[in-house]
DNA sequence: ACAAAAAATGCTGCATACAGAATACAAAAG
DNA sequence: CTTTTGTATTCTGTATGCAGCATTTTTTGT
C-alpha cells in the first residue's frame, strides 16, 4: 500500500450485476490491511476526523469498522480517548502461536477424515504455486500464498469454529510475520516442512500432518522471535 | 432478564470516584446478555429504531454495539437488513464444543505448569460455591459459577490469546448451555467431573487435568445434543 | 523565573437529520 | 382468483452537528 486516495465505493465498472460491496467491509478490509501492511503502527491513534478525511469517509461508518477491528483484537478502545493499534508483546506473540499450533494440529487430524479429494487438490495447486514463488524469490507473494495453505488446511476440517479461531489468530499474527523475513536457510527448511504436509495430507495421515504442522509452528516462533 | 426500561449511563449513586462506564461497553453487555438469555431469539431481526428507543440509546452507539457483536460471532450483519442473531446447528454446536475442548486440554496442560497457588485456591473457592450451590438446586448459579471456573482455569494458563479464544467461543455456546438443563443423574456426574479436575489442578497433574477436561466437554454434547 | 490555575483548543461520544434501498400493500390486468 | 406492477412506508446507511472530556497553552501570582 503506497498511499491512500479515496475508497471506491462500488467497481463503477460497466453494467451488469455490479457487486454490491457493502462500505462497512470495505472500511474493514482497508484499514485491516493498514494495520498489516504496518501503514498504522502499533501504538498509533486512530485519529477519526483525520483518517476518515483520508479515506473518504465520514466518523460514522469509520467508527462502526473501528469497534470491528477491536472486537477482532487489532485495535484497543480507551474510553475518551479513541482507538489506539494494539501492541503485542513477545510473550503475547509466542502465546498466540501456542494456540495456533494447537488448533493447526486439530485441523490438521480432522482433515485428514473429513476434506474431499478435490479440496485437497486445491492446497496442492496452491502449494504448489507457492513453490514456484518461493523460486523465484517473491517474497510477499510466497508469504500471502503461506497464509492461504494454513487458512485452507483449517477450512478443509469442516469445522466453522476452528476455521473462525483459526483465523483470528492468523490476523493478529499477520503484522508479525510480515515484518519478520528469515534468511534463506531457514526459509528452505520453511518450504520442506511445507513439503511434507501435503504429503501427509495427501496420504491422509493423522498423526504425520499433525506433528508437521506443530513442527513448523514451533519454528515459526524461532524465525520471528528477533524481531518482535 | 424480564423487561427492559433503559440502560442506566452510570450508577449515580453517591458521590465518590463514579465508575466510568462507556456506554459502548454498557450497550455491548447487555446485548449479548439479552440474546444469550433469549430475549432475542436466533433469526430476530435487531431493529435498531425500536430497539434503541427500548434501550433509550440513540441509533449510533447502538450499532456500534452490533458491529462489535458480529465481530465476536453473535450476530450476522446483512447488507441493507440490518443484523439478525445468529442461528447456530446442531454440527455448529458440536464443532464449537470440539475446539473448546482442545483448548481447556491446552489450558489444563499449561494451568498446572505455571499457576500460582493462590489463582489455584481462587478455583477451589469457585468450585465450593458451585457445589453448594449445586446442593441447594440452585441451577442458575451452578450454572453461572461452572463457567467462571472454566473461564479461570483457561485464564489460569497464563496465555492471553488462549483465554480470548475460549471466551469467544464460551460466549458463542452460551445461549445453547443456558437452554440446556440436563437431568439429576447427569447433573451429578458433572459435578463428579469437577471436582476431579479440581483435584487434579492441585495436584499440578497436567495429564489427568487434560483427560478430564476432556472427556467434561465430551459429556457436555451429550447433554445438550437433543436441546439444540 | 517558576509554578499553579485558567482558558482555549481539539477530539471523542452521542444524537439527529437526510438519502437510498427494501419490503409491504394495493390496485389493476390476465 | 391469481399475478403483476406501481406506490407508499419503513428501515438501513451515511453525514452532520453539538456537548463534554482531555490536553495543551497561556496567564497570573509569588
Amino acid at each position: 500500500m503506497n498511499e491512500i486516495t479515496s475508497l471506491e465505493r462500488r467497481p463503477e465498472g460497466g453494467p451488469g450485476p455490479i457487486r454490491r460491496t457493502a462500505l462497512h467491509d470495505t472500511l474493514v478490509t482497508h484499514l485491516r490491511d493498514m494495520i498489516i501492511e504496518g501503514d498504522l503502527p502499533p501504538g498509533t491513534r486512530l485519529h477519526e476526523g483525520q483518517l476518515g478525511e483520508q479515506l473518504g469517509v465520514s466518523r460514522t461508518p469509520l467508527r462502526e469498522a473501528i469497534k470491528y477491528l477491536a472486537s477482532e483484537g487489532l485495535v484497543e478502545l480507551v474510553p475518551s480517548r479513541g482507538a489506539v493499534v494494539k501492541r503485542f508483546s513477545a510473550k503475547d506473540v509466542q502465546d498466540m502461536l501456542t494456540v495456533l499450533r494447537s488448533l493447526e494440529e486439530l485441523a490438521g487430524r480432522l482433515a485428514c477424515e473429513t476434506a474431499s479429494d478435490a479440496g485437497v487438490a486445491e492446497v496442492r495447486a496452491l502449494h504448489d504455486e507457492m513453490v514456484s514463488r518461493y523460486k523465484a524469490g517473491d517474497r510477499l507473494q510466497y508469504y500471502k500464498l503461506n497464509q492461504q495453505i494454513h487458512t485452507a488446511i483449517a477450512q478443509l476440517s469442516g469445522n466453522a469454529a476452528l476455521a473462525d479461531m483459526h483465523g483470528i489468530l492468523q490476523t493478529r499474527l499477520k503484522r508479525i510475520r510480515f515484518i519478520g523475513h528469515e534468511g534463506p536457510e531457514k526459509w528452505a527448511a520453511a518450504v520442506a516442512e511445507h513439503e511434507e504436509m501435503i504429503a501427509a495430507l495427501e496420504a491422509r495421515d493423522q498423526a504425520r500432518l499433525s506433528e508437521v504442522l506443530g513442527r513448523h509452528l514451533r519454528k515459526a516462533w524461532e524465525r520471528v522471535r528477533d524481531s518482535v
